[in-house]
DNA sequence: GCGGAAATTATTCAACCGTATAATAACGCC
DNA sequence: GGCGTTATTATACGGTTGAATAATTTCCGC
């Protein structure tokens, strides 16, 4: 009985394998599927090696999930350009694939629902989480600062919640059933309703800022 | 070792008791730790039970979720009125307790995260979410008509989607981090946005609709 | 420098224990 | 006695473990 040949892998490369492995077996399986075996076979190895490199499967899923979390960070961190740039590339970013696709709203909705019982789900979802909104707030005050419409800390925190509000939903919509919307129609939506919100045009004259015509049946999934 | 004396329960009632105690045990432990066993001594009854009543574990937590989703839609149905009113008690109906709660949410992640690999929760999920936006189009339309607005049926569509996707993403904000809002707050705010989104007005005068003031930070969860 | 032995460690493998679901036997009330 | 309910058992599967082994690196005599 002959044991199967390997690749032994360079230093941390296997680590984000499996870690990889595992964001993948949860969106594709959900989360009670993504067994220990189940991912290690889709990263290529055996059951066991798993806890060559997490402490247990549960310290792995943690880590899947910050990695989730902290992916989603970096991709809005990056944004340059004017403020009225920065909130419309925000915006699109947020309401397009690979943010705005089932894969992640799969995932995020099988963190979520263990966000509750696991305390240290729910402190990597806290550190993840912590500045999303504020970021966002911080977007809006520059640019009506920008806009010669300065507002305070009180109105910039309503805008944020509103316009978060509608970008999570917007986003959920999407996920959910993205194949009843053209392609720009939930940016173009979630762009003139912030319009309406702050009172400020934010397209640029040289992109197509009103709402595509469509027809179709108004069904939510 | 004696024997528990156990209660004989009527037709039906212990049917529906199990399948509260399966959501309630979705709902406090996630989809994974709802084992059979720990819905049963929820309900008072013993694991083998469940098997008197259902054909199997999968298709009582299938169960639970059409009633689930069949208790939401009963909710938004019986809502009377003018049609100012009842597109003001829809928004208000979906941002407040019991709707709007992180039990709902907990509940609602496990079953999304599963409606994806299960195709009898699929079949489940489309037939009750399958009306939502159209009743919210529905509500829109005569607000729309009643207040001397009368628009066209992409108007309504792409109103429909902004304050859908609104709703939504405000539901989920209270549910994630409900504890930041006060009370209202989060209805205010959907309130007064929807009016900004229609340029309409549609709070009564009997009753505050303004935005609360309320200097906390401003974090998502 | 260089070839190969020795040490290191990444990986596989088989088995363990706990627990889950499903099936079935035992029991008590009407 | 029949039916509804419970206790028990059977089988399967999940995470974890530790020993065996293959791949890689280090070391050493030359």
């Amino acid at each position: 009985m002959n044991r199967r040949t390997f690749h032994r892998a360079p230093e941390g490369e296997r680590r984000q394998e499996l870690i990889r492995a595992t964001l993948d077996t949860i969106a594709a399986l959900g989360l009670k599927a993504a067994t220990v075996r189940a991912i290690a076979i889709r990263a290529g190895v055996t059951a066991g090696l798993v806890r060559h490199y997490f402490a247990s499967k549960d310290q792995m899923v943690a880590e899947a999930y910050r990695f989730m979390l902290t992916t989603f960070a970096a991709k809005a961190a990056d944004i340059a350009g004017d403020p009225r740039m920065r909130l419309r590339k925000f915006i699109t970013l947020n309401l397009t694939a690979p943010v705005a696709d089932s894969h992640s709203l799969s995932l995020w909705a099988s963190f979520i629902s263990q966000v509750r019982v696991d305390p240290e789900l729910a402190a990597i979802h806290r550190d993840g989480y912590l500045g999303f909104r504020n970021d966002l707030q911080g977007l809006i005050r520059d640019f009506l600062e920008a806009e010669g419409r300065p507002a305070g800390e009180a109105d910039c925190r309503r805008h944020a919640i509103a316009i978060n509000g509608m970008i999570d939903g917007l986003w959920l919509e999407g996920c959910l059933a993205g194949e009843l919307f053209e392609e720009a129609e939930l940016v173009a939506i979630a762009l003139s309703s912030i319009e309406a919100l702050l009172g400020l045009p934010i397209g640029p004259d040289d992109e197509a800022n009103t709402v595509p015509e469509r027809a179709g049946d108004a069904t939510t999934a």
